[in-house]
DNA sequence: TCCTTAGTTGAATGATCGTTCCAAAACGGG
DNA sequence: CCCGTTTTGGAACGATCATTCAACTAAGGA
């Protein structure tokens, strides 16, 4: 068997979720994918079937290791409320790069169910661990518990959104950290 | 001087905002366009220069109106902080429809020249008297005094993109009163 | 009725798009 | 060195794109 170099799939997969980052689908070529892949456009079909797949491939590549930082963040403190707050500094940190997932929903909405289910997928994967730390921060006191955590969670989620549609329409840091913490200030 | 039947210049943009609104610049084509605007291919061209000129219009007459509706929503109460409450729920109740606003921040950044400081401007058109009745609800002891008022602007515009983004993404109408809510609820 | 003006529409232009075919190149193991 | 496999890139295809030209239709005023 013979083996001339192969490419690293996962690292082109990585290259084309940037790309998507910055100009979305519609404003994304072939050819600007293959430019920043650094691989052929035959390997790029061959590969990852068409246009839309690899975009397909793109999100979900994306969402998953978004949510897999997200709860690792969300667990990195020792205090619930002081991993809650390390998520909202991360994502105020990593806000100036687009948001796959926002972008997606921003360009192609409900209409795309393959696309749907990828962020229904993502969103329940960080339910599930998001309300147990604010259960978690309710109880010591951090946390009103007024609101249900499940409440809290959209809240955040929904945050977030803002916080990186505001980064990406050109806020500056301190106004983007402020932002984090009026949204963490709402849930004491 | 003969007049044969004039369109209406206005309504025949409101349309194209419409169009705009559902499928952003990339995903819209001229023909698109025509169709739900009810003119010619050519009567486009003439009025409007371009589909990148009609796409500035379409964005400055969007944040014309949606600029003024949300002063006028806010000034629309007696009590500060009822107006306050009135534009948020103005924003949930018309979140379904996408904001063209929040979806050429998504698909442009700051790319843009011309778009980025048509959103400055109507930034700042907002600012202004909400910035006021904010204040004016602080000293009524509705909000908290220990916000800025214009970090508590920056928070309310930054929750609005949060909240369209989760209505266009399919989330319910009571999500997101409830995603108002709480974010009200920051600011007491 | 005829002229003027406004609007429409078919045809064409040139560009770019996604995608495929295919031949050549690159490369590692025998 | 050659064989087999993987990757590449030119050429081409058909589709669609934005845009323009020019001939057409429609309609109100003279």
């Amino acid at each position: 068997m013979a083996r001339p170099r192969e490419f690293d799939t996962a690292q082109a997969l990585d290259a084309a979720v940037q790309v998507f980052r910055e100009h979305g689908f519609e404003g994304t070529s072939a050819a600007m994918l293959t430019k920043r892949m650094r691989i052929g456009r035959q390997s790029l079909y061959d590969t990852f079937g068409d246009k839309w797949k690899l975009y397909l491939s793109a999100v979900s590549r994306y969402s998953t290791l978004e949510t897999s930082a997200h709860i690792s963040t969300l667990n990195s403190k020792e205090n619930a409320f002081e991993g809650i707050r390390a998520v909202v500094e991360r994502v105020v940190a990593e806000a100036r790069m687009p948001c796959l997932g926002v972008n997606s929903i921003c360009e192609f909405g409900v209409r795309q169910t393959e696309l749907s289910a990828q962020h229904a997928l993502a969103a329940e994967r960080l339910r599930v661990p998001f309300v147990k730390r604010i259960r978690e921060a309710q109880l010591a006191g951090d946390l009103t518990s007024e609101l249900e955590p499940d409440a809290v969670v959209d809240f955040l989620v929904t945050t977030f959104s803002g916080i990186r549609i505001a980064a990406r329409g050109g806020a500056d840091d301190g106004k983007l950290k402020a932002l984090g913490e009026i949204a963490l200030r709402a849930l004491r």
